[in-house]
DNA sequence: GTCTATATCAGGATAGAC
DNA sequence: GTCTATCCTGATATAGAC
């Protein structure tokens, strides 16, 4: 970015570029896209595309930031926000993410590959995962740390252990919807496994 | 397998192929392994590799079928054996497999790449993995309704959805695990998790 | 600043010699 | 049963025209 606003014009085709990376992503996976079908939906070449972006990595993390961007929006929640929420309403919001995510099987197919891929040390996802699981864990374990101060949690129910349970399986759960959609409710399965670490109901 | 021990002879090649290919996809993955590695492997050349499996994807599939066998032996039961386990004996099983795979990142990251990419209807894995979960997760919920019935279960408890609640706990803490294997310990969790939806100790 | 054209490389798979 | 040679596809990346 440059020091004044004209510099901006380019970026409408950057944006152009990620929306329809991340749409394409989202449709048929990061790996089986390749970066001339995205420049081909964007209406031109893929050198053309890689003037914008170094690479496809390049691309993917911009996509990955965007979308939480407009997670954000969404929610009308910054991330910060969400780590802010009172820890029932942080509990609530894993189950409301979970309830909009069953109404978009592309984003949850792109997540749920690239959380695993991003496994591996060298992929260019991998500090965006860490560092996103480890702010999740984080936000939740901090959750049940207050509600056991309140006396709200069920009898030996560690934090950061029930934050790792319930993180785990928002992603198993998803898999088991990829797999059939009719055969699991991932909010309710969720829902039911966090009040089972509760002593009330969320 | 054919009638007399003789006609095994040529499998040794097929033998080789199978273990050489399941050791570098736990290495490096499926997608990252090419078929003329594997038969670098073995000390031949790719055409010659793929004179005994038609396809990669086919070579897959004997990998995965042969991982399942070797895991019957290390475990001495049988898939039908673990499904016929007691209920109790069921859930320390999976406890125990997940303590188990703590001593084997590669493998797990093969599964849980696998499983997420076998999600895409048109994989080549995915019929194998359609029935490897739906096969779990009756196992499960067997073992959990039984718990039901001699009143051993957590009041609320859904035998189906605490299945999918564990088999998902399985998943998503394994790939916690590969993300920061120091953060993670899958079996306690696991057990600590399992143990929430009993009335008593596992 | 933006794109066309092109170079280079690696993957899976097949045909056909030996 | 194994190899050589080859095809096809699709990946990243660069040179250079506009």
């Amino acid at each position: 970015m440059t020091s004044d606003g004209r510099a901006l014009r380019g970026d409408a085709t950057r944006v152009l570029i990620i929306d329809t990376a991340l749409a394409m992503f989202a449709e048929r996976g990061y790996r089986s896209t390749s970066v001339r079908d995205i420049a081909a939906g964007c209406g031109m070449t893929h050198p053309g595309l890689l003037y914008h972006f170094p690479s496809k990595a390049a691309l993917l993390m911009a996509a990955l930031q965007r979308r939480d961007d407009v997670d954000c929006v969404d929610l009308e929640n910054s991330d910060l926000g969400f780590a802010q929420l009172d820890s029932r309403a942080v509990l609530r919001h894993l189950v409301s993410s979970a309830r909009l995510n069953a109404t978009k099987r592309g984003l949850v197919e792109l997540f749920a590959n690239l959380s695993v891929e991003a496994t591996a040390p060298d992929h260019p996802a991998h500090g965006y995962f860490v560092e996103r699981y480890s702010t999740l864990k984080a936000t939740v374990t901090r959750a049940f740390k207050d509600l056991e101060i309140e006396g709200a949690l069920q009898p030996g129910v560690v934090p950061a252990m029930g934050a790792a349970q319930v993180v785990a399986a928002m992603d198993g759960l998803q898999v088991q919807w990829l797999l059939d959609p009719q055969e699991v409710d991932m909010a309710r399965a969720l829902e039911s496994l966090i009040n089972g670490l509760l002593r009330d109901r969320l």
